[in-house]
DNA sequence: AGACTGTGTGAGATCGATCTCACATATATT
DNA sequence: AATATATGTGAGATCGATCTCACACAGTCT
C-alpha cells in the first residue's frame, strides 16, 4: 500500500560506511584499519592494501563529525558579518570562503543584520559546534562580552572592517578617519562649508571613525560642526533615500554630501534624483567605499576606495596563521584608503 | 621566562562545561542532567531545578557536534552556488540564511565558481559532516554523479536557479526560457532583426534556457539564427566587456543585444561606453535578471526580471520541510518573470 | 640461550550527549 | 497484605574515529 514501504527492502537509506565497515571488510581491526587509512604507526603492507582497497569499494569517506568530537576541532571557520548582500561584505566573504577551501575548512556564514542579539545568538550556536575560529564584524564597538568570552576560550578570532573596545586580538580595518578626513577636506578645498554627513549609527565602529574624520576636517577647515548637516541612517539604500531627503528639504541644505557606505551613496543618489537636485551642479557627493554602479552614472561618482580585495584575504590568512599555531602578540592590520577623483564634486565660489 | 607557561596556571584555556560537569556539580548522573536539561522522561521538581542552576553556573551549553555524533544529524543545511558577489546568489543566500536560523539551523556556504571540480569536492567536504540538507545550483546540467549519490543516501536536496538531467528532488527554478523569449519578441516587435545574444557557458542550465527562448523568438519573429550574432563569455563583468567588443566589432553588428544575466548586462554597458556606442540611439538593450545599477544610468536598462525575494526563501522552505520529515513526490517550482520596460530599447525603423 | 630492538596487530578507552534498561521508591488498587 | 502503577534515578551502551597500551612475533646482539 505504501510505496515507501515497498522501497524499504531494496533501495532504502544506504547509510555512509564507517571505519568498522571498512575494517570488517578487510578482516583487520578498527586500530589497523584507522592506521592503514591514515598512515601512521605499524602496518603490513599487504595489509594497508587490503585496508586500502576496502575502502575504496565501500565508498569510505570518514566521519568529519567523529574525528572532529574526538580531536575537539571541527574544521570550519565561523564568518559573521553584517550583510552579505552588501557587495563590500560579499567580496570579504568571498575571499575568505576561497582562502579556507584551500586550508581545507569550510565556511559557516551568518548574518548579524547589524543587531547584537543576532550577532551573539549566532556566536554562541556557531561555538557549541566547536568551531576552530571566528571571522567578526562586530556590530558594537562597546558592548562585546561575547567576543571576550571567545577569547578566554582561546578560540582564534580575527575582527574585520571594526575593532572592538578591550578586545585585544588580530584585526583587519582601513584607515577611516583619515579617509573620511581626506574626503571633507577635498570638499572644503572645492570651496564648500555646508557640508553633509549622511552616516550610519554610532554604535558601528566604521561610522564613529568616520564621523570622527568629518569633525577633524571641518576643524581643520575652520568651519563649526552643525547637527543640522548630519543625518542617521541604517545601511540600506532604502532608508538612506528617506534621510537624505530630510537632510535637504530643510531650509539651508548642504551644498555638499559625505556619505559613509556605499549603499548610502546609492540611497543619496536615488534622493537626489526624487527631488531634481542635480549633482554636482546643485550639490556635490563623494561617498566612503567603491562601488561598480560609481562609473555607471552621469556624472561618475568621487569616492574613498577602501582595498577591498585584500580585506578578506588578510583577514583569512590571520586566522589560519593562528590556527596553524603561530603564537605572538595580536596584529593588527590598517589599511589605507584612496580617494577616486571622479566628476560628482564641483567647485563653488560663493558660499 | 616563557610568559605562556606563566599564564598556565591562572588563565590557561577555560574549556567550555560538559554535561558531566554540570552533572557533578548537581550531585546526580549524566543521564537525570540530560533529562532535568531537556525535559524529557521523569525528573523530581528539586533535582530538575538544582541542574538548572549547576548548567547557569557553568555556562553549560551542550556539544551540537556530540549531540549530532548521536543523532545522525548536524543542524546546519549546506548551500553551493556559483558566485557569492553576484547579487543574485547574494539575496538568496541571505534570504536562506535568515530562514535556516528561524528553523534553528547554520548556513555552510561554498561557491563553486561554476567548476564542477570545485563543486564535487565541496559537497564531499559537506557531505562528510553529516549535514542535513543541501541547496544547490548545479554547475553542470549533464554532469551530477555526485548529486544522484546525495538522493541515493537519502539526504535532501533542493536545486536552485538550475535543475540537472536525471536528478528528480525539489527544485526553484525560473522561466528561462519564457523571460528570454519575452525579451527578444520583444525587440523584434520594436522592429530589430539583428539582435545579438551574450550568453554564458552552455554547460549551465539557464544559460541553456536563455538560448533556446532567444532561438524559439527568432524562429516565429522568421528571422534565421546567426552564430555572428551570439557572443560567448564568463559571467563576470570583465569577460562580458570583452565579448561584448568582440561582438560588436564586425562589420555588421547587431541592433540589438540580449544579455543572459545582470553581471554581462553590466559589461555591456561598459563596453558599449568604451567604443563610444550610445544606447538606445545606436543599439538597444535587454538584460534577463534586474539590478540595482540598472535604473540609475540614463537611461535606464529594461530588464527581465525575475521575483529574486522569493527564490531564496522557497528553496529553503522546501528544504525544511523535507527535514521535518514531509515526504510526497518533489515539488517543483516555476517562477514566472516579469519584463519591466524602462528605456534602453529604441524602435528601428530601417532594418 | 637470554636480552634486546623493530614490526605488526587488536582490545579497550576516549571525546560528549543521549537513550535504554534495570532498579529503586512511593502511591494506588484489589 | 499483595499486587499493580506511577515516579525518579543511575549504570552502561551507543554514535564513529582515534590513540594508548599490551601483546605477539621476527630478527639481532652478546
Amino acid at each position: 500500500m505504501d510505496p515507501a514501504c515497498a522501497m524499504a527492502k531494496s533501495e532504502m537509506v544506504r547509510k555512509p560506511a564507517t571505519l568498522k565497515d571498512v575494517a570488517a571488510l578487510a578482516n583487520v581491526s578498527r586500530a589497523t584499519a584507522a592506521r592503514a587509512l591514515n598512515s601512521y604507526g605499524y602496518v603490513g603492507d599487504e595489509t594497508a592494501q587490503k585496508v586500502q582497497a576496502a575502502a575504496e569499494k565501500l565508498g569510505y569517506r570518514g566521519n568529519r563529525l567523529a574525528q572532529a568530537l574526538r580531536s575537539g576541532q571541527l574544521p570550519i571557520v565561523g564568518c559573521i558579518l553584517g550583510d552579505i548582500q552588501n557587495p563590500f561584505f560579499a567580496r570579504i566573504a568571498h575571499d575568505i570562503e576561497v582562502l579556507a577551501r584551500e586550508c581545507g575548512h569550510n565556511l559557516v556564514i551568518g548574518s548579524s543584520e547589524e543587531e547584537l542579539g543576532q550577532e551573539i545568538s549566532l556566536l554562541a550556536s556557531l561555538q557549541s559546534l566547536s568551531i576552530r575560529g571566528f571571522i567578526v564584524a562586530p556590530t558594537s564597538a562597546d558592548n562585546n562580552a561575547h567576543l571576550k568570552g571567545l577569547i578566554a576560550e582561546n578560540v582564534p578570532l580575527v575582527l574585520i572592517d571594526r575593532v572592538a573596545e578591550g578586545i585585544d586580538c588580530d584585526s583587519v580595518v582601513v584607515d577611516n578617519e583619515g579617509g573620511a578626513r581626506k574626503a571633507v577636506e577635498y570638499l572644503i578645498g572645492m570651496g564648500h562649508r555646508r557640508i553633509g554627513l549622511l552616516q550610519d549609527d554610532m554604535r558601528i565602529f566604521t561610522s564613529r571613525e568616520r564621523m570622527s574624520g568629518y569633525r577633524a576636517a571641518l576643524a581643520a577647515g575652520g568651519i563649526a560642526p552643525d547637527d543640522r548637516m548630519v543625518a542617521v541612517s541604517q545601511s540600506t539604500v532604502e532608508h538612506a533615500v528617506d534621510a537624505t531627503i530630510r537632510l535637504f528639504s530643510q531650509k539651508n541644505p548642504p551644498t555638499a554630501l559625505f556619505t559613509v557606505d556605499s549603499l548610502m551613496t546609492q540611497g543619496a543618489l536615488l534622493a537626489f534624483r526624487s527631488m531634481g537636485i542635480s549633482i554636482p551642479h546643485d550639490v556635490s557627493l563623494i561617498g566612503f567605499d567603491d562601488f561598480n554602479l560609481a562609473t555607471f552614472t552621469d556624472p561618475q561618482i568621487t569616492v574613498v576606495a577602501q582595498p577591498v580585495a585584500e580585506i578578506g584575504r588578510a583577514a583569512a590568512r590571520l586566522l589560519f596563521d593562528r590556527l596553524s599555531g603561530q603564537g605572538g602578540q595580536p596584529q593588527k592590520f590598517r589599511f589605507e584608503t584612496k580617494m577616486i577623483v571622479r566628476g560628482s564634486v564641483s567647485r563653488r565660489r560663493d558660499a
